[in-house]
DNA sequence: CAGTGGTCTAGACCACGCT
DNA sequence: GCGTGGTCTAGACCACTGC
């Protein structure tokens, strides 16, 4: 009858401390985190063990080491991080830098099943922007995003459409906010009136429809957005193992 | 002007010799390997060493550790590799194991484009198949798949019809072909006649198509299937990080 | 040349599964 | 209790970067 204690390895419990400083703004995305000594001393362990933590970090895409250099914050502003999030590519199969029209920004109350998927109470706000992507100069995917209100106060339509890269470069940068995993559902639908409007296409015509759920540091949900692509000419790109 | 020297780590080299040895049918698929010191002896390295090889195995879905017990080789006869390569729910988010029905299996000539993908010379044969995937009674999934005819010489319509459970089950035990990883390319198309007619829908109805390359053990392209969904009550699920 | 991450080793001990 | 993988340590040396 004994109280079952829950084995926790020292390098998990390290993990965890690094997620907290990184939440924390204590070390900020494309910036360089102490050496694996200085850690090691910081927390009292050995260097393996700041190793082991700092790997499975590595394997999650929070943090990238480089040799002879040191262990760096990933950062969607890095150039090798343009594609992380954008799967689509063209059928050559070439990633291709899109150009973003914001249609429109507003705050809304979050409808239920949002305020659900962001952890959010009733009547708490959301940021609700819709956009258009152009690929190589051809409307490509149109999509309405929904952010946390409260983590995107003074988010506007002028700060969007002034800023080239990647949006969540953006939200770095503006919000703090470090975009770390995504979940995604897909479908193929039909386009509807307003999609077909935006996207130039008659109605009816087959268009991907991408849900994302995305998270921040410590799983936080930050993101749902709804995204819809012509797949003409492009495809979505997926690995499995 | 000295001869520029790759260096290989030496846990590299473990783990390509282990591939060798998985690809040479030394150790079955759901078989136990030997223990991290036996396989430390043999090599004349470390067992620390042969853990780093094989940590990056099971991080590659290839080979399964159970502490108390030993070192797996995966299979997808196993209850928990159901659902590894099927990566359809419903809406509601639950795994379906579907019904298969075979509609053909005949060998071909494999066309230009296949025989690159599937590296094959001119001539070479494959052997198609094509079948319907019911999920909950329902028609969902037409596919076509590709295999490498020098590889599947006994393959029958009987065979893949009798056998209960995946696919690539079948292959690790009738063909000793382990499928490890598979790249797919994912579209949004209208139902063609053929597709309307074997998925009970209209013409025209948006269906998600996917085309996949699947490798074995040492990236040895095996198969390429091309699949078409109905999303209308399922997804594709999907995680980025 | 100094500092960083990367590799390799050897040994001790822990958690787990099975017998 | 034994054998397995899992953790943790300490130390040596290598490869890479930048001063």
């Amino acid at each position: 009858m004994t109280e079952r204690v829950v084995f926790r390895p020292l390098y998990q419990q390290i993990k965890v401390l690094l997620i907290q400083a990184l939440k924390a703004g204590q070390w900020a995305p494309g910036s360089i985190i102490p050496s694996e000594f200085e850690l090691a001393a910081q927390y009292g362990v050995s260097q393996g063990t700041v190793r082991k933590a700092i790997d499975e970090l590595v394997a999650d895409n929070v943090l990238m080491r480089r040799q002879g250099k040191g262990t760096f914050v990933s950062s969607h502003a890095e150039p090798r991080a343009e594609f992380r999030f954008l799967r689509l590519v063209s059928d050559a199969g070439e990633a291709m830098t899109p150009e973003n029209h914001i249609l429109g920004v507003q705050r809304i109350l979050a409808p239920d099943l949002l305020a659900q998927q962001l952890s959010l109470k009733p009547n708490d706000s959301v940021v609700e922007i819709q956009r258009v992507q152009f690929f190589a100069g051809q409307p490509i995917n149109f999509e309405h995003i929904w952010l946390r209100g409260d983590q995107f106060k003074k988010l506007t339509a002028d700060l969007l459409q002034s800023y080239q890269g990647p949006m969540y470069a953006l939200f770095e940068r503006q919000f703090a906010i470090v975009m770390v995993r995504a979940e995604e559902e897909i479908r193929a639908v039909a386009a509807s009136a307003d999609e077909a409007l935006q996207l130039k296409i008659a109605v009816g015509t087959p268009l991907l429809s991408v849900y994302r759920r995305s998270f921040s540091y410590g799983e936080h949900a930050v993101e749902v957005r709804h995204s819809r692509f012509i797949t003409h000419h492009f495809h979505y790109q997926h690995e499995l193992n």
